[in-house]
DNA sequence: CATCCGTGGTG
DNA sequence: TCACCAAGGAT
């Protein structure tokens, strides 16, 4: 049998073996109050989460960060605060509701789930890893995060703190997504038996504030003593990732039309692929190089207001905005009028926000949540 | 399995 | 400023 590719570290004598022990006496310190979190103490006397709510705020914390999804979560759960009422919302509210926050494919999912939930488990989530998986928008990750959190199940639960963390603790010099299956065998073998939940979330919480991705606080960190990375002096360069492609910037035209009132002409996008089941101005298709010919919802004096940039995950876009001050009239096609008092309640990606603002001079963010 | 899917905070 | 990347899932 060959050797690995990667050097493969040898943890040294005097180096104790990570213990969940020790994240756990961390974690009973530091945790972090979040608003979907049961604290240690209270798990300690038996109380365990609403499983409806760790579903929520795992949906919404996928490639989102807390700071982003707090407001949202509590908005959610202030408007549905629990899981049938989530169930018997209509679809656009929802969809609404998460404007903003990105992902429209969780919403969409987020709003299904509910509804499996709902008819084909009497209202309450599984509790185990299979059951969970089997659910719309709930993968390897979320679905062991439920498990442990809501259930204490002793699943591995590995998000992008826990891959950090794990890398640097083995010195796991494979970059990823190739390391993923070497970092779940050993995130298994570290999960314990006892608090699965409150050791999924000290990991998380020993990533998000301790091992960060840069300039980690290892003299602070309960497993510096363990830390292969840390007794080589290289745990901020791990983990090792592929380098990612380029993105290409797509060129495109929004045209925004302004009825005397304020209402603003849109339309709803198809619900597969790019801000599915979003609303948008009209406009054209978005392409590299320039931007399609495309002919405006109607005739009126559509003046050039500007461009706006955008960046998505995977291409940069530049928008050119046309406006047009147009009398009432039956809105064509697929589009409606939207009242202006209902723009920042509605379902409007950023970057329409950003095209509606470019043509009215008015913001058209939603107003967070003083939190 | 590689690609597609948003947005905002951060250093 | 801008590259990085965050409690990933679906296809």
């Amino acid at each position: 049998m060959e050797p690995p590719a990667f050097r493969s570290q040898v943890r040294l004598s005097h180096m104790p073996a990570p213990s969940a022990t020790a994240l756990l006496d961390w974690y009973d310190v530091h945790a972090r109050r979040l608003p979907w979190r049961v604290s240690p103490e209270d798990r300690k006397l038996g109380i365990l989460p609403d499983p409806y709510r760790i579903w929520l705020s795992e949906v919404m914390l996928q490639q989102t960060t807390v700071a982003a999804v707090k407001g949202y979560f509590l908005d959610f759960l202030e408007r549905w605060p629990s899981l049938p009422a989530l169930a018997a919302a209509p679809r656009d509210e929802v969809m609404a509701a998460w404007a903003g926050l990105g992902y429209y494919s969780r919403a969409r999912n987020l709003k299904a789930c509910a509804e499996a939930v709902a008819r084909h488990h009497d209202g309450r989530f599984p509790d185990t890893l299979e059951g969970l998986a089997a659910l719309p928008g709930i993968g390897p990750y979320t679905a062991a995060a439920i498990a442990a959190i809501a259930f204490d199940v002793p699943a591995a639960v590995v998000d992008g703190n826990v891959e950090r963390v794990v890398a640097r603790l083995f010195a796991l010099e494979t970059p990823l997504p190739d390391v993923k299956p070497e970092i779940r065998r050993l995130t298994a073998t570290l999960t314990p038996q006892k608090r699965p939940g409150d050791f999924a979330q000290a990991m998380m919480d020993l990533g998000a504030t301790i091992c960060t991705p840069k300039r980690p606080a290892c003299a602070l960190c309960p497993w510096s003593e363990s830390c292969l990375a840390r007794q080589r002096g290289d745990a901020e360069t791990l983990p090792r990732r592929k380098a990612k492609a380029e993105r290409p910037t797509r060129y495109g035209i929004s045209f925004v039309a302004r009825r005397h009132d304020g209402a603003i002409l849109v339309r709803r996008r198809p619900d597969k692929g790019l801000l599915g089941g979003m609303l948008e101005v009209p406009g054209s298709d978005w392409r590299e190089g320039a931007a399609p010919e495309v002919a405006a919802p109607f005739q009126a004096g559509w003046k050039s207001v500007g461009e706006i940039e955008h960046t998505f995950t995977h291409f940069h876009l530049i928008l050119s905005v046309k406006a047009a001050d147009v009398g009432d009239r039956p809105p064509p096609d697929d589009c409606f009028w939207l009242d202006a008092a209902a723009v920042a309640g509605e379902a409007l990606p950023t970057v329409m926000r950003k095209v509606v603002e470019a043509a009215t001079g008015r913001s058209a963010r939603r107003t967070r949540r003083s939190l």
